[in-house]
DNA sequence: GAGGCAGGGATTGTATACAATGCATCCGAT
DNA sequence: ATCGGATGCATTGTATACAATCCCTGCCTC
C-alpha cells in the first residue's frame, strides 16, 4: 500500500505484497517454510516469479533464506527485536514531529478511518488484521510527514515489528494500543508537534515493554525445526 | 564489507556488489544503462544472476528498473538528495554518539587506517576510491555503535549520497571532509559522545551546504538518454 | 522536410529443463 | 539397539529457450 513502487516485476511484486500482509496477519507463523513450488501454485506463476518475490521479502527480512535449504518466515532473535525498537525510538519520534507540522484535515480523516477499521476488526475478532492496521497508522503518519525514504525506513522496522510482536508479545491484548494512537491522532489534528513527538516516544516505549525480551530462543514452530535446523 | 549476509546467492551477492563498488566509485554514471547480456557476459555468469544482482540492488535504490525497459544507475532527484541527508542527519549523530561509548583502542586503529587509505587513494588521483573509503568511515561508526539494523540504513544512505554527490558535487575537492573525520575519530577515541554527535551533526550540514541542489534536472549521461527517455 | 507508421533487431519477462544439494529412510555392521 | 553410510526423493540453483515489449530505422504520405 504504501509503496507504489514500479522498480520490481508486477506478478513478483503480487506475491511478495500477499505474503507480506500473511506475515502482518500472523497467517504465517515465524520459522514457516516457504516452498517454492508450492508458492508458485497458489499464486500461478513459475518459480522465476516467486523466487524474485521471496529475494525481495528476504531483502526487508520478513524471510530468511537459507541457501541450499530454502525460504523460511523470519525469526527476528531478542537482539534484532531490540535493535528493532531502538530504531524505531530513533526515527517515529521526529517524523511525527514532522507530520504534525504538516498533517491536513483530510489526513486526519484518512487516520480516524484506520482507527475506526481497527476497532472494527477487533469487534470482529479478527486479530491478526487489526494488527495490520495498525501497523498501518504508523506508516500513515511516516508518509505525512512527506519523507520517502524514512518512511520507507519506519515500513520496513513496522513490518519486522510484526513478527517480533508474533514471537514476544506477552498477552494478546492488542487494545492497548487503541488509546494511543488516539492521543496521536489528536495531537496531529491540532499540528501539535512537540506533543505528537512526545506521545511517539512513550507508545513505543510502552510497546516495548509489552514484550517479553528475556528468553534467548523462541518458541519453536514444530521440533522438526527447533531440533534440525541451525 | 560490512554485510556478510549469507541470504542472497552467493553468485548474485559477487555481481551486486561488484557493480555497488563500481558506483561507489564513480565508475559507473548515474543513468547508465546496465544490459543483463552484458553484465553477465563480464562475470561469466547467465541473466538469471544478473536479474537478481540488478532486482537486489534495485532495492537499495542504486538502480532504477524501468519495467520492459531494463535497469539503470539510478539518478537520484533532488529531493531524493535532500530526504537521503534528512535520514542521515536523523540516524548518524545518534548512532555517533552510541558508538563513541563503545568504542574500542582496536576501532580506533581501523578507522585509523581508514583515513590513512583514503589520503593514499587522493594523493594516487583516485578519487573515486578516496570517496569510497570516505563513506566507509561512516559504515564503520554504525558498526562499532553495534546496532546492525541502524547500521545497514545507514550503508544504504552512504551508498545512495555517492550517486548524489556525484550528480551535485560543486567542486571537485573532497579533501575538506579528510579535517571532519580527524575530529570525528578524536572524539570517539575519548569515548567523548557528546562532540562527537555535534561533530557528526555539523559534517552532514557541511556536506549538504558543498551540494548544489537548486538546478532541478541532473546533467545527463548522454544526449540519447537525456532526449530519449522520460 | 515533418510527421506518422510499419518492420526488424535488440532487450527484457517468464517458464521450464537440468544440475546440484540437502534430507530422510533404510540397511548392515558392530 | 545404535551408529555409519548409501540410496532415492524433494527442493533449490542456474542456464537456456521462447514470448512479449520496446526502440530504432526507413519509408511513405502530405
Amino acid at each position: 500500500m504504501i509503496g507504489a513502487f514500479k522498480s520490481t516485476n508486477q506478478r513478483a511484486r503480487v506475491v511478495a505484497e500477499g505474503i507480506a500482509t500473511a506475515i502482518h496477519e500472523h497467517r504465517l507463523a515465524p520459522g514457516m517454510k516457504l516452498i517454492e513450488d508450492e508458492v508458485g501454485e497458489i499464486y500461478g506463476v513459475s518459480r522465476t516469479i516467486v523466487r524474485s518475490a521471496l529475494q525481495s521479502l528476504s531483502h526487508e527480512k520478513l524471510v530468511e533464506i537459507e541457501p541450499n535449504r530454502g525460504a523460511f518466515v523470519a525469526r527476528p532473535s531478542v537482539r534484532d527485536a531490540r535493535e528493532v525498537f531502538e530504531a524505531r525510538a530513533l526515527l517515529e519520534p521526529r517524523t511525527a514531529h514532522s507530520a504534525a507540522t504538516r498533517t491536513t484535515p483530510a489526513d486526519i480523516e484518512l487516520l480516524k478511518r484506520h482507527i475506526e477499521e481497527e476497532h472494527a476488526a477487533l469487534d470482529a475478532e479478527e486479530v491478526g488484521r487489526a494488527l495490520r492496521l495498525s501497523g498501518n497508522f504508523h506508516i500513515e503518519i511516516a508518509r505525512i510527514a512527506n519523507q520517502a525514504t524514512i518512511a520507507a525506513f519506519i515500513g520496513q522496522l513496522v513490518a519486522r515489528s510484526s513478527l517480533i510482536i508474533a514471537l514476544y508479545w506477552r498477552r494478546r491484548n492488542a487494545l492497548c494500543e487503541s488509546h494511543a494512537h488516539h492521543a496521536l491522532l489528536d495531537a496531529l489534528a491540532r499540528n501539535e508537534a512537540d506533543r505528537a513527538e512526545e506521545l511517539m516516544t512513550s507508545h513505543l516505549v510502552d510497546l516495548v515493554s509489552l514484550l517479553d525480551l528475556t528468553e534467548p530462543p523462541v518458541e519453536p514452530t514444530s521440533l522438526k525445526e527447533a531440533l534440525g535446523a541451525e
